[in-house]
DNA sequence: CTAATAGTGTCTTTAAGACATTATGAA
DNA sequence: TTCATAATGTCTTAAAGACACTATTAG
């Protein structure tokens, strides 16, 4: 009971004498924001060491864009799909396999890149450090860890009768070793009635290559909304971890303070107890635990 | 002062000489899975209308997948974006434009297309049915709205020390005039120390195209997630409507029944009162209230 | 009057925010 | 002993859940 169209072909004979139209297509990039969390050198023996939220990037050698940094990635090959090319970059990159990958977004301007048309479908991943400083220096290419901060200038919001619209300006700073990269990003929401329109653009880009200012400053504002309600900070913890330790990290995610006693018992369910304490503090050994994922 | 490459070009003159390789390209389509709400009939003139979620699908002519039903979309064209794809389809699917759109994910499983490979780029859009009660049948083509119902069918979780694996099934039921397709997707959640891994697979899918049954349970899990800390669910409603549709309109997304003082308590800033009544309702009117969008 | 929804009051439970107190170990 | 962090207690405030009560209309 096969079916037939109106040439009178059932489905495997049409797909036997299908031939694919010869029309332009774009390329398809999988492009990733790997962030982690680390440890800055701190003076004093008493006080904790300052966690940074840092980014992966890599230094261009050719144009266009040569000599500034752009996101790791790379054409997705005609049998993989987007996120096994996304992790197959990540393994060359950094040499590490089997790590937080989730999709962000796809990017799809017709001139985002002045070469030709590349679609870039985006990844967050996240790693511990500890994992990182293992496989360091795999890759020859000059790929770096950027500090990450993202701020939000000013927001102006116009409203009216039937809706209204917002811009919001935000700074991307991205730094090692004194060298700064900034960016801003305007993020303009226009409300009608029935019917929204999100739009990011890039006002300004010193030293990133591309549109990578916005896609890094998308992954930071995902992280920033996810990290609230889901156990995703966890990923960028090593097995072994304090509660404070956990707390700064989601202080370098939210970029603000957040009070101990009210973090623990929000958070605290993320952790399992361990019998071991941690060493050489300076102060009162901490407790260590090891990650209870949400099950969900 | 140009930076010139090993090759001693200017970025000017790089580009000018540059020819894309011939490789391999996938194409792009942008794929639309489109919500509205409606009232169903009722026949006791005391009781409200019921409402219920739908999904708008076009029955497929042609191989492959002939005389299923398929999501609205079509290719991306070289000189637009996939959402300037999808607006378009939109528009000619259903006459609207200026609606809510969002997009989701891109699906870019090699052989998910027996034709050839395309990547999807899918968005949800989100419609009031006024608007579309004015523009139904434009297109020649059938499309129709279908009920939408997504159901948790049974989880399992078997965690060890290091993480667990999740396996949650879902029923995808879509309903129109007595036809209905019927869709499983199973859901597998693999945590490992550090490393996440979300696949969704269909299991069994009848009278669906291609992998379409995935990306609509990735919709209405979408807005099922979304749905309580956004306000999303005003794009369902028109510009006049009743508390207790709000209210319904929540409850369809998620698919459980709202207590509704607190429900009033929440979204009640999500609507501003007008002077206007319902009438004829067969007991007490009831206020209307126009959209209040969050400002944020 | 009746059936059904509209609209609001309030009690309980739970979570969040803010801050304070005590404990502990290395130099 | 001191400094800085660890760990926990508790008071206040705000939100969520549950349910009850009164109001209002067409038929």
């Amino acid at each position: 009971m096969e079916i037939k169209d109106k040439n009178g072909l059932t489905e495997k004979e049409f797909l036997e004498q299908y031939r694919p139209g010869d029309y332009e297509r774009p390329s398809v990039a999988a492009d990733m924001v790997i962030f982690t969390a680390r440890d800055c050198q701190e003076d004093n023996y008493r006080k904790l060491p300052e966690k940074k939220l840092q980014v992966l990037l890599i230094r261009r050698g050719g144009h266009p864009y040569i000599n500034t940094w752009a996101l790791p990635g790379g054409f997705v090959e005609p049998d993989e799909t987007t996120e096994q090319a996304a992790k197959r970059e990540l393994l060359e990159e950094t040499g590490v396999e089997n790590i937080y990958l989730e999709q962000l977004y796809t990017f799809s301007e017709p001139k985002r890149d002045p070469r030709m048309r590349v679609m870039s479908c985006s990844y967050m991943a996240l790693v511990d450090s500890e994992k990182i400083s293992v496989s360091a220096g795999d890759d020859a290419r000059s790929a770096e860890w950027f500090n990450v901060s993202l701020k939000k200038e000013n927001t102006d919001v116009q409203s009216d009768q039937s809706g209204f619209v917002s811009v919001t300006d935000y700074a991307l700073e991205l730094e090692k070793d004194g060298e700064v990269l900034t960016a801003k990003i305007c993020l303009t929401k226009t409300r009608t009635n029935s019917g929204l329109d999100s739009k990011y653009e890039i006002t300004e880009s010193h030293g990133l290559a591309f549109d990578h200012a916005k896609i890094i400053a998308f992954a930071v504002l995902r992280l920033r909304g996810k990290v609230t309600y889901t156990d995703i900070a966890l990923n960028l913890l090593p097995e072994y971890f304090t509660l404070t330790e956990l707390q700064q990290i989601y202080e370098i995610i939210l970029d603000k303070e957040l009070i101990k006693a009210p973090f623990r018992r929000k958070y605290g369910i993320l952790a399992q107890k361990t019998d071991a304490y941690s060493k050489d503090a300076g102060h009162r050994p901490s407790q260590l635990f090891r990650k209870k994922w949400l099950a969900e």
